[in-house]
DNA sequence: CGGAACACCTAA
DNA sequence: TGAGTTAGGTGTTCCG
């Protein structure tokens, strides 16, 4: 880097008169208050030379191993667009691109500003913070912008009444004072990053403003009102200096409220100390996730020689941090980059019966879809690399290698040349990439170039991506392993966790995903057979090649038709973080970036709390659940819901930090400028000052309005149900706001907020109830008296005592306008639906015919009883939602009782699927104990079926068995009487294998019996009789309790026959008789030829999640078809194979 | 044997 | 600075 000749001082005027207003040197001086502090006109000499033309060609570095067999053909269709001649008049073009991936590293102060006008502000000496942005351009070029000159501060507020010198000379005291304190806590950290080349010595503390125009957002009446801005060097030194404030410390000038100078040590309040470097940035000048940014002309630097660049992007610009415009995101700027995204997938060679150890086996292929968003003609390329010789594949580029060295080599350079945004896959956080990055290390020495060369995976160069896990203290069992991988540049978004996020599934395994939302299986190959394939012939490894790439594809079609990118993009945009914190983040940073945002608006400062150190603060009371009035109602019942209750509460009643009033300010403030919550903590009136939670509250539910319109124009039924989604994460976003003040452990919890807003929502709901019920009566008119049989939060169902839809609406539309009158805007009581018939089981629990419209019924809903709850057996979902359809929709309640009959008798029989027997349940902290995870005895109070299963499996295969997280399938088996049901709990696939008995008795009367009996109890007389003792209980097939395991090895040894010609033989004899000894190895080659295609038959038929364990068992049975004769083929199927794998072992005796 | 405690999942 | 909130039903285990 070019070293400056400006000269700065750093110690003398910091200030002039206005405290605010930092110049010169030291300060970092941004537009923190809309005024940049450089803008006196100092002219720079300009070391920079721009030569508007286009960079000499890059050498490809040492980074490249040139391979014979990936063409010029290859790369061109790998690369992205040129860049257009126009990208290097940078003075007389703008350079704009959508940004996606930020960060920042220390580096060298920019020695001139580009834009030759105006300084570089902040640091001139020393390791400074420099943030780079990826994003891409309107024409598909990759762009980093490199941003200089933004430094680190944080607030700390003076108590109530103190004041300070705001003198040159005072603050640059302070500044010494922290400069000294902080070198103290940096011990030897600081000194080694100095560079003193320049001749000026660093500093820590870059200097010291001090502000009246700003205040604490907590309380209408703040006590802090004056601040301390300190600016750092590096933002780690936020922390620290955060310590040394709060911690107390001497610091002149300073006096009291009685006008006295304050001589001992005193505490600071720390303000936004907490807020990550990049996302101060972002917030400070208003760049939100996602959006468009602006480099107008004549203000930045291409880099335009390849030495100079840092990164692979096609363009690279150095750019001050003021100089860039962010664009809102409306019209042109509404739009999406042509962005490229990579989903890939790798197929490893495990041993027979071991999940694959990177250590040891080796990776055969990789398969690559690369698309680019808003091509409507598909991915642009399709390849496989593989390992060994491969058969064309129709549509896709075939990469064959001779090593494993050479292949990942080659992927490495596709990775290079295809240059994405984003990395997708299925899975691939948790498993591909940390495999393929064991595996280098694992392949290669440490040392080796070649490893270095391969582990660039990001567009910084000669950067290797190293995978950081997040190792839990494992003992006996070993690796929990978390693992999380940074690629520079590039947003990693795995198709896996997005799915168990956003999706409430019973698999997540990427071929039941695909069938729910793509109605397309992909093709399967079973893990035990990929071995065999990839030491097959080229067609073999075709076949395997065909699969693999088929997991390529199908995650970036998911991504793709649940819109799940321009969804991320919009919400980054509203919420203003960047996308990768919608993947990795929660709820809190959402908000916490709109608060901080609106916040910087309006000149309120946002205080840094400690951790509540005794964690276990008191809960508060939540929403009113009425008490239903349990019924099957055979009249239509109306639903009366508030429109987002808690954000229309907070807005209605001004409720936020910044708007708050303490009991003792209340009492001298004058009543008509606030009111009192139904919990007695006291708000001010918005007109009086207008909260700031209100303000984000009316964004984001714009935002919802927004989608939902969308929602309703959709033009199919899967567009209407992506919408939906989008409109109810922006619900969530919402209610958040209210969640967040309420989150114990959070940036910024305040309870009487919280508490404020469910007592108002109580007493709103209350109103709404006594309103109706006294107003809807005979007395003022109407037929009947109305009655609420129920209500949750925010909704009312109310009979009317209309018979029929049609009557019911009109009374239910003009309830909700009465009701919405009596409350303050924006509160408003929606008329949302008729349940008619309406079931109401219990609280949160009932079932109705919806009819959202007097002609027609849309269908039946269904709130909290077994058909929507994950852990219930299949048998139960479809059993209880058979008779709800039966009884509700076809009234016909006589055919119910049949059905379940049936049913009842078919388990009892055992003619069940056992795909249909299977219940899965998560496996959570606790459990963690019990899995040798780590974790306290005392955490793991209760045993658990699905706990102790886990525990049992994770001993007989540690690869295989599910993982903390992850959804455990279980079947209930007999055993002795007395045995506790966690006792009972068997791996489905362990019961197939071993032909071991299901308790079916126990799916009766555990599973079936009470959900049952609920619902037909309304309905019939005498349940137990009628369905659960009937004649259709008698006939129970009991399974043969010999039929153990390992059954049929026991069977060849007990009678044995020669495997050659069937003639009995003595046990002890071997395997062939004496005839057919000489001709061994024949019948040996013949067995195993029957083994082998026994396999293929069996893989044909088994879909498989190889990766996903926990999962993978349900997906073995269930094909989504529910077609029982299918699992029956699979089972005969199975039984060949382990009759041909047992003749086979003979052998080996 | 009965009820408290716990675990899970859902409604809002 | 990792983590929005509370209410509630249901089934199982644990403990006296
Ligand atoms: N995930 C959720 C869902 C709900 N609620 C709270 C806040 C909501 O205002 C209230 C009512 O929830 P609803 O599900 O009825 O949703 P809304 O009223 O917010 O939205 P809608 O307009 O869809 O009714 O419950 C919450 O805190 N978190």
């Amino acid at each position: 880097m070019m070293s400056t000749s400006r000269k700065r001082t750093l110690d003398d005027d910091l200030y002039d008169e206005s405290p605010k207003h930092l110049r010169g040197g030291g300060g970092g001086g941004y537009g923190d208050d809309g005024d940049d502090l450089f803008n006196d006109d100092d002219l720079f000499e300009d070391n920079l030379v721009d030569h508007d033309g286009p960079p000499e060609p890059a050498d490809d570095v040492e980074e490249d191993i040139a391979f014979g067999d990936i063409t010029d053909a290859h790369r061109s269709r790998w690369t992205r667009p040129a860049v257009p001649s126009s990208v290097w008049k940078t003075s007389e073009n703008d350079l704009n691109l959508q940004w996606l991936d930020i960060d920042m590293i220390g580096g060298s102060p920019l020695a001139a500003n580009p834009n030759k006008n105006k300084k570089v502000l902040g640091a001139s000496s020393g390791t400074v913070p420099i943030i780079r942005l990826y994003g891409v351009n309107e024409t598909g070029n990759s762009v980093a912008v490199f941003i200089h000159g933004f430094t680190a501060y944080g607030y700390f507020a003076l108590p109530r009444g103190y004041e300070v010198d705001g003198s040159d000379g005072n603050l640059g005291k302070i500044r010494s004072i922290l400069e000294e304190n902080l070198r103290a806590k940096l011990g030897s950290q600081f000194d080694k990053g100095d560079n003193t080349s320049n001749g000026e010595t660093p500093m820590a503390c870059l200097g010291v403003t001090c502000l009246s125009n700003k205040q604490s957002i907590m309380g209408y009446d703040p006590s802090h009102t004056k601040f301390l801005k300190v600016y750092v060097a590096m933002p780690g030194m936020i922390p620290k200096l955060k310590t040394i404030m709060e911690e107390g410390i001497t610091l002149p000038g300073i006096t009291n409220a009685n006008g006295q100078e304050v001589r001992e040590s005193m505490i600071f309040q720390p303000y936004e100390c907490n807020v990550p470097y990049v996302m101060r940035y972002m917030i400070d000048r208003d760049v939100t996730g996602a959006s468009w940014l602006s480099l107008p002309k004549g203000t930045y630097h291409l880099r335009k020689n390849e030495s100079e660049k840092g990164t692979h992007c096609q363009i690279e610009a150095d750019i001050c941090f003021n100089e860039i415009i962010p664009r809102k995101p409306e019209g042109e700027w509404a739009k999406v980059a042509p962005l490229r995204i990579l989903s890939f997938d790798i197929e490893c060679q495990g041993r027979k019966g071991y999940f694959p150890e990177a250590e040891h086996d080796p990776v055969i292929q990789i398969a690559n879809s690369l698309s680019v968003y808003g091509e409507s003609k598909g991915p642009i390329v399709q390849n496989v690399f593989t390992l060994g010789g491969c058969l064309p594949i129709v549509g896709a580029q075939v990469i064959s290698s001779n090593t494993e060295e050479d292949m990942l080599l080659k992927w490495r350079t596709f990775l290079h040349a295809s240059d994405a945004d984003i990395f997708t896959g299925y899975n691939v956080q948790n498993f591909d990439i940390p495999y393929l990055l064991d595996r280098a290390a694992a392949l290669w020495k440490k040392k080796d170039s070649k490893l270095r060369i391969f582990t660039q995976w990001g567009r910084v160069k000669n950067c290797q991506t190293r995978k950081r896990e997040t190792m839990f203290q494992s003992s006996a069992y070993g690796r929990r392993t978390n693992t999380e991988t940074t690629i520079e540049g590039r947003v990693i978004f795995d198709m896996l966790p997005y799915m168990q996020r956003n999706h409430k599934l019973s698999s997540y395994s990427l071929n039941s995903v695909c069938a729910e939302f793509l109605s397309q299986q992909k093709e399967d190959v079973h893990h035990s057979i990929i071995s065999d394939l990839q030491n097959g012939s080229d067609a073999d490894r075709h076949r395997l090649a065909v699969y693999c790439l088929k997991d390529a594809i199908l995650p970036q079609r998911l991504m793709d038709k649940l819109s799940v990118l321009i969804n991320y993009v919009e919400m980054a945009r509203v919420t203003g973080v960047p996308v990768s914190f919608l993947i990795s983040r929660g709820q809190q940073i959402k908000v916490f970036s709109m608060i901080l945002r609106k916040c910087r608006d309006v000149n309120l400062l946002v205080p840094t709390l400690k951790k509540s150190g005794s964690g276990g603060d008191e809960g508060y009371e939540g929403a009113t659940v009425l008490d239903p009035i349990k019924s099957y109602y055979e009249i239509p019942i109306a639903t009366l819901d508030f429109a987002s209750l808690y954000p229309s509460i907070m807005q209605a009643y001004n409720l936020c930090y910044s708007t708050m009033l303490s009991p003792q300010e209340a009492a001298k403030t004058d009543p008509s400028m606030f009111k009192r919550s139904e919990n007695g903590h006291n708000f001010v009136h918005s007109n009086v000052k207008k909260g700031i939670l209100p303000i984000i509250l009316e964004e984001l539910l714009a935002a919802r309005k927004r989608a939902k319109k969308d929602m309703k124009n959709a033009p199919t039924e899967f567009e209407k149900a992506v919408q939906n989604g989008r409109q109810l994460a922006l619900k969530v976003s919402a209610n958040s706001v209210y969640g967040f003040t309420g989150a114990g452990v959070g940036q910024l919890p305040c309870v009487p907020i919280a508490s404020s807003v469910t007592s108002y929502g109580r007493f709103l709901l209350e109103k709404t109830k006594s309103y109706v019920e006294e107003h809807y009566t005979q007395a003022h008119g109407y037929e009947h008296n109305a009655q609420v049989v129920y209500g949750d939060t925010d909704s009312v169902m109310v009979k009317f005592g209309t018979k029929t839809v049609a009557d019911t609406f009109p009374l239910a539309i003009e309830a909700a306008k009465k009701c919405s009158d009596l409350f303050p805007n924006p509160i408003e009581l929606e008329f949302e639906k008729v349940y008619y018939p309406y079931l109401l089981m219990n609280k949160k629990r009932y079932a109705g015919l919806m009819w959202t419209q007097i002609e027609k019924y849309d269908y039946m809903d269904t709130k909290g009883l077994e058909t929507v709850r994950r852990d219930n057996c299949a048998l139960v979902r479809e059993v209880i939602q058979t008779s709800l359809d039966k009884i509700i929709i076809e009234r016909n309640v006589p055919g119910a009782i049949e059905y379940v009959k049936s049913q009842i008798a078919d388990l009892l029989q055992n003619k069940m699927d056992i795909s249909r027997l299977v219940i899965t349940k998560s496996l959570n902290k606790g459990a963690e104990y019990a899995l040798g995870l780590g974790g306290k005895a005392e955490d793991y109070k209760v045993k658990q079926a699905h706990v102790e299963l886990a525990a049992r499996m994770r001993k007989r295969d540690p690869g295989s068995a599910p993982q903390m997280g992850d959804r455990v399938p279980y079947v209930i088996i007999t055993a002795a009487k007395g045995a506790a049901n966690f006792e009972k709990a068997e791996d489905p696939i362990y019961v197939l294998e071993n032909n071991i008995p299901i308790d079916s008795k126990w799916y009766l009367t555990n599973q079936l019996s009470n959900p049952l009996t609920r619902i037909f109890e309304p309905i019939i007389d005498n349940v137990e009789k009628s369905l659960l003792q009937g004649d259709h209980t008698r006939k129970i097939f009991i399974p043969t309790p010999t039929a153990k395991k390992g059954s049929l090895m026991m069977f060849a040894h007990k009678k044995a026959t020669c495997m050659g010609c069937k003639a009995s033989i003595g046990v002890d004899e071997g395997n062939l008789c004496k005839y057919c000894l000489p001709k061994e190895a024949e019948i040996y080659l013949g067995k195993l030829a029957v083994l082998k295609e026994a396999e293929l038959r069996y893989a044909h038929l088994w879909s498989e999640a190889q990766r996903i364990h926990g999962t993978l068992h349900t997906d073995i049975m269930c094909t989504g078809d529910g077609c029982a004769c299918q699992f029956y083929r699979r089972k005969k199927v199975q039984a060949d194979i382990r009759l041909a794998q047992e003749q086979v072992d003979r052998f080996g005796r």
